[in-house]
DNA sequence: CTAACCATTGAAGCATGCTTCAAGTCAAGT
DNA sequence: ACTTGACTTGAAGCATGCTTCAATGGTTAG
């Protein structure tokens, strides 16, 4: 079963224009042609658009994944640098894993700071409250947000 | 202490040219001016200057920032707006935490694919392995990220 | 006084990742 | 033959978040 570029767009959920860019930048090239120049879609095109999407969640960019696209394209050869190229991506990937739990606790913080100041009626009540007062999980997340006095 | 902005770019981090561009845009409204024009930063904009960091990080826009830092200005009025404001930033972050922990799982699919490939010294090798010689936890990755043959 | 230095401003520029546009091609239907 | 609709292209445009630039001004040391 192929594809036009419509099709694709609607299987992958990336707009046309999308996948025309990425084919310019080289990331489709396994991508095929009919006579009057319209592209088809095979469904491992199709299955390598979704590889593509998890690549730029991984927050690779356009041309790191062109990279990997010609490593791909250039065999068995390269299948060490596309490894390294991985463990290089899930390192970043942990650390960003690391980096949005730390926001996450920041955000609670704030939550919770939000909470106290409606229910108290004003933000000087909250930063009044004695540490006692103030949940441990609460405290240790001000302590580690460091940072004086602020918002 | 009071600091210049060369100073608070060394202090927080942040390029003089980008504390300037967030001056700009409204998200510093406490910075002071010398008689000659020159701002004059005070610890608690050092300290703020550091939330939007925290509020990037969050991924907040300049612009939803800016709005965050209006509220702020109207004070305690506006205290519910601000919480309800975090709440729904709250789920995104979460959101995002539950995006980056998949796509670790994808990259860790992916380091584990290319150790076998390099291992067995192709591709084709790994995927003709039988599913009872892949670990049962890259089973499961490889079916949550389903699409069939693929790179 | 003057040079050096740090600051200011508005405007322009840049990088990324697309999207939109204008102009044209191609195949199918009537 | 002609229209319709989907597709093509290169180029330009856009949004975000800064950075850089040019022109200018205030402060300080010598």
């Amino acid at each position: 079963m192929v594809h036009s570029i419509a099709d694709a767009a609607k299987a992958t959920g990336v707009p046309a224009s999308t996948l025309r860019y990425y084919d310019k930048e080289g990331l489709l090239p396994n991508v095929g042609r009919l006579s009057g120049g319209s592209r088809v879609f095979s469904e491992d095109d199709l299955a390598w658009i979704r590889v593509i999407e998890h690549l730029k969640k991984a927050g690779l960019t356009i041309k790191e994944i062109a990279r990997y696209t010609d490593l791909i394209q250039q065999g068995d050869d390269t299948l060490e640098a596309r490894r390294a190229l991985l463990y290089e991506r899930k390192e970043e990937v942990e650390a960003e894993l690391a980096r949005v739990q730390g926001t996450l606790d920041f955000i609670t913080y704030k939550c919770w700071f939000y909470d106290e100041a409606v229910r108290l009626g004003s933000e000087e009540a909250v930063r009044a409250l004695p540490d006692d007062e103030v949940p441990a999980e609460m405290l240790a997340i001000r302590k580690r947000c460091l940072s004086g006095p602020q918002q």
